[in-house]
DNA sequence: TACAAAACGTCAATCGTGAC
DNA sequence: GTCACGATTGACGTTTTGTA
């Protein structure tokens, strides 16, 4: 063989093939089509992100030049730092104190300097007493129904397509005057949490979906 | 050094599965 | 039924290793 042993050197063929399974995912690619742009067979592969075979330099590096990403790129992927960025609706937990619904984006993500959420405010359901928080901005716009926004001493009813933005410091509440629901896509960047704290068995489901979904990425 | 066997990487073809 | 997907099988060529 011409081509050196590439994991032998560098990892294990386990870890390369996760981090050519991470690469191909990042693009979005199939197998078959990476192997075709390759010039390699899709065997190939598959053969290499399972970890059965120990690719030549050669054949990975026509893999990694049809990303295109050089072998130093490669290599220095932390598949540790590889986090969830699409969320499917069933992934967002439910965070709502039993007059709004709330569905936190990200939820799992831990360090996240930003809240993104879908409020649902039922028909003339309001936000409770006013909240005020130390630091950040609070912002959202309205998708569905309408909704009034106090902030402060400011006060507005806001209809489908218009929006709020200020500052969280403002003492601020929201209720839904209308008879429909009232649907707002809201986000929130602030150092103290402006919800309270995720129930434990919230928690726990997030723990168990996160260890799942490591576990699973460490066993492809 | 030369030879044979084993090991390895790669290939085309094929299979099983799930979505539409 | 069709299509795309990932995985598997068997065959082939090349390289490595052991032996005389």
């Amino acid at each position: 063989m011409a081509d050196m042993d590439v994991c032998g050197e560098v990892n294990e063929a386990g870890d390369l093939g996760a981090r050519l399974k991470l690469v191909r995912k990042i693009h979005g690619i199939s197998q078959r089509q990476l192997a075709r742009q390759a010039g390699v067979t899709n065997a190939t592969v598959s053969f290499i992100e399972q970890g059965r075979v120990s690719p030549s330099v050669g054949s990975l590096e026509k893999i990694l030049n049809s990303v295109p990403m050089s072998l130093a790129e490669f290599f220095s992927l932390n598949l540790a730092e590889s986090e969830q960025i699409f969320f499917r609706a069933s992934e967002m937990p439910e965070i709502g104190d039993g007059r709004v619904l709330c569905h936190l984006l990200g939820g799992a993500q831990q360090g996240r300097s930003m809240s993104i959420l879908r409020k649902v405010f039922p028909a003339g359901q309001d936000s409770g007493p006013e909240q005020q928080l130390l630091d950040g901005e609070v912002g959202g716009i309205v998708i569905a129904g309408e909704l009034e926004v106090a902030a402060g001493s400011d006060f507005a009813l806001l209809e489908v397509g218009d929006g709020y933005y200020f500052s969280a410091r403002r003492p601020h509440r929201f209720r839904n005057p209308g008879g429909t629901d009232c649907v707002v896509i809201s986000a929130v960047t602030a150092s103290q949490p402006h919800v309270a704290p995720l129930p434990v068995q919230v928690q726990q489901e997030l723990a168990i979906q996160g260890e799942s979904r490591h576990g699973a990425e460490q066993a492809d």
